[in-house]
DNA sequence: AGCACGCCGACT
DNA sequence: GTCGGCGTGCTC
């Protein structure tokens, strides 16, 4: 006997794991991981759709009680299975299971946001209504009455509050429906995203000779059997935007539909505008704030064919559109492409095979590839398309870069190096404007002692506390907090403080330094609000601030013309972090952030403050030289057997107990010796991940690099029998990550 | 979500 | 005692 796991639809959180059927012997053949299933379910046996997540010989519930899958859906060609099929692939792939990857790929309703948009409408005659409520007053029928009592009042009522707060649940309105007082109608309310203020403006539009040549290059690819997918290597200011709208309006006229992926709409909200100015609401955008429910009723409008593109982060690339002809991917480099959520896919990755499968094509663009993605554009597996010139051929900004080991010995310890004080000066006497820029990411300001090197890190966590407001400590990852130490708790030194390197403080130097200066910041801490991003930029667009200090954040968006000096305060934060993207972070961060220099018609300058002045990302970001970085880049990717030189698996366990972690990672560590490919495969680990701990769970890794995918792919479908197999990881969270 | 079960208040 | 509304919990 054969029998199958499957979902229940998507729509109700209590309902998302499997059901197993029996399989009946005429279906056997029918039905394997994904497709869609009539089954009988619940009480009534109701026929519902389901999905089916996986087949097995051995019934895990009581098989008596096992009921029959009823019917296969035959129709292959819907949207849906094209995105099961996806799913599928992602499973396979990126090892996850089914459910989690039908889940990520189809839209799930949302119980609340459902309920939300029921209206009870009163529908009968006014007298009638009257009187059942003079018969109901002093009844027994007190949820009726009340009921009625409201919505004579109000003409209509809400679903939600009417079920919550007159605790006039099914039956009471039941009772009024069948009389023909009330009809319940699911208004299909869209959220138009809000807040955004976009406007259509029948914009015409028009593209210089080089981006005319960069279209008609990727129109030509298009004109072959099986079109590759394009990379648009274009410096910042080279105008992708106007090629890609050029393409999409190409796919529209075929009468097709196009996805736009953009890494995210804080920091992309002009291209948005552009593209809500150009098409209208031909355009849907989908914001990462947006709800599931949000969300779901925007992939709905897509799948009725109300609109033709939909714009978006990540996840907008599950758009079900029916007949979906192009996928652009902005700013294709930026890791935000990757889920952290398993499956851990990555968005380029799966655009490219959705677009096989459905015979879309893909165009992707930056000023700084992946390395990934420029490595396939030289084996030919992409297309490659160059813009060059910069916008009204503005000279590339003037980059300097400072040792910051030489300004200690000149006895300089304040953040700003004399060079780039100087020409702060220069620049506030000018009336222009500078910005700052901390490529810090996570580890903000932490306090270390100076003598023995002591780190301050959270008892939880393992990662290092943040200083606030002088002298808490607090864990970004758990929220501990605690009194910073007057000394340092390893070696009694009284010589501990906070490394000087937040914005905060950045800023206050500033203050002091140029007293008659205004600073803005933007930061996670000023950018909580909805608008205060805009807010931010915007004050300063109008030159209401001279100095802009900031995050990665203040690198991307906007233009500021009066802009004339970049200035990065430690280029070594990114450039130390434990994963080997770093290089190429660092490069992409530096090569952006001096690139905002000298947009206008003056001509600009950067200072890029650190203390490996001879590391290649710092020196080809300088003098902006991608395909040095690359060639640098690729040599220790190469050397080190990291992608894209060779495949890359993570295996990542998180347990409580640690002793149970340890041994599991262990026998994980022994399996795959006994059963993975015995020549060139590299292990590493088991070893902490790199925050060891979270919230008093351990976490370890092993990583696992071959040249060859289909090995690692092999041993992951091993050890994930293995773990299902042993009730020894019962209690071991297994995650993995190809990558 | 949708159905049955069962508790509990009101009426015969 | 009995009827039926309305909350609760389960669905292979």
């Amino acid at each position: 006997m054969i029998y199958a796991d499957v979902i229940i639809d998507i729509s109700h959180e209590k309902l998302d794991r499997d059901f197993q059927y029996r399989v009946p012997e005429e279906l056997v053949q029918a039905i394997k991981p994904g497709v869609v299933v009539t089954v009988p379910f619940g009480k009534g046996n109701t026929l519902r759709k389901g999905y089916v997540t996986g087949i097995s010989g051995t019934a895990k519930y009581d098989a008596s009680k096992l009921k029959e899958i009823r019917g296969v859906s035959t129709d292959s060609e819907t949207t849906e299975s094209r995105l099961i099929a996806l799913a599928a692939w992602m499973k396979e792939t990126y090892g996850s299971t089914m459910i989690q990857a039908l889940k990520t790929v189809l839209p799930v309703k949302d119980k609340v946001r459902a309920k939300e948009k029921r209206l009870i409408l009163f529908t009968g005659k006014k007298e009638e209504g009257q009187a059942l409520l003079g018969k109901l007053e002093g009844s027994r029928f007190k949820a009726r009455e009340r009921f009625l009592r409201a919505i004579l009042e109000a003409g209509s009522l809400d679903y939600t509050y009417a079920s919550k707060e007159l605790g006039a649940g099914i039956s009471v309105l039941d009772f009024f429906e069948k009389k023909g007082l009330i009809t319940i109608e699911s208004q299909e309310m869209y959220r138009i995203p809000e807040g955004l203020g976009l406007v259509k403006e029948n914009m015409e539009l028009s593209l210089n000779q080089e981006q005319l040549l960069a279209a008609e290059q990727i129109f030509r690819e298009w004109q072959e059997p099986d079109p590759r997918p394009a990379l648009l290597f274009g410096v910042t200011g080279s105008g992708k935007t106007q090629v890609y709208m050029r393409l999409i309006q190409k796919v529209l006229e075929e009468g097709k539909q196009a996805i736009v992926l953009i890494p995210e709409i804080a920091l992309t909200y002009q291209t948005v505008r552009r593209f809500y100015a150009m098409f209208g609401d031909k355009v849907s955008v989908l914001n990462s704030r947006l709800s599931q429910g949000e969300r779901y009723d925007q992939f709905k409008r897509a799948k009725r064919g109300e609109i033709q593109v939909m714009v978006g982060p990540r996840s907008a690339l599950f758009t079900p559109f029916s007949d979906l002809g192009l996928i652009v991917i902005d700013e294709e480099h930026e890791p935000t492409y990757k889920s952290e959520n398993t499956p851990r896919y990555h968005a380029r990755e799966t655009a490219i095979e959705r677009a096989r499968m459905e015979h879309a094509r893909v165009v992707m663009g930056s000023a700084t590839p992946s390395l990934e993605a420029y490595s396939h554009a030289c084996d030919g597996e992409y297309l490659l398309v160059k813009l060059n010139a910069r916008y009204e051929e503005r000279p590339l900004p003037q980059v300097s870069i400072v040792d910051l080991r030489e300004e200690l010995k000149k006895g300089n310890r304040s953040v700003l190096s004399l060079e780039l004080k100087r020409d702060l000066e220069q620049v506030l006497e000018r009336r222009e404007q500078a910005m700052l820029f901390l490529n810090r990411r996570g580890y903000a300001g932490f306090v270390s002692c100076r003598a023995c090197g002591h780190v301050m890190k959270c008892p939880h966590c393992d990662v290092s506390l943040s200083e606030h407001n002088g002298n808490r400590l607090i864990c970004h990852y758990c929220g501990y907090e605690t009194v910073k130490p007057e000394i340092c708790p390893s070696c009694g030194s009284p010589h501990i403080g906070g490394f000087k390197a937040g914005t905060q403080q950045i800023e206050k130097v500033i203050e002091k330094e140029f007293p008659k200066a205004r600073v803005l910041r933007m930061d996670f801490d000023t950018t909580r609000t909805k608008d205060s991003y805009e807010k931010i930029l915007a004050s300063f667009a109008k030159h209401e601030a001279d100095i802009l200090v900031g995050t990665q954040m203040i690198v991307k968006g906007h233009d500021f013309p009066n802009v004339t000096l970049v200035g990065v305060i430690a280029a070594d934060l990114s450039l130390n972090m434990d994963d080997y993207h770093c290089g190429e972070r660092t490069f992409q961060l530096l090569t952006q952030a001096v690139g905002r220099s000298g947009r206008g018609n003056r001509p600009g300058q950067a200072v890029i403050q650190t203390y490996q002045p001879e590391h290649y990302s710092i020196q080809a970001a300088a003098i902006q030289d991608y395909k040095k970085f690359y060639k640098e880049e690729m040599g220790y990717r190469m050397l080190l057997d990291y992608p894209p030189a060779a495949h890359m698996m993570t295996v990542f366990g998180a347990c409580q107990d640690e002793e149970l972690l340890k041994n599991a990672m262990y026998y994980i560590e022994v399996f795959i010796r006994r059963v993975g490919p015995k020549e060139e495969l590299h292990m590493i680990g088991p070893a902490a991940a790199s925050v060891g701990k979270v919230k008093d769970v351990y976490r370890q890794v092993i990583r696992l690099k071959h040249r060859d995918i289909c090995f690692l792919t092999a041993v992951r479908e091993k050890l994930e029998k293995y773990i299902e197999i042993n009730s020894g990881f019962r209690k071991i969270y297994i995650q993995f990550d190809m990558n």
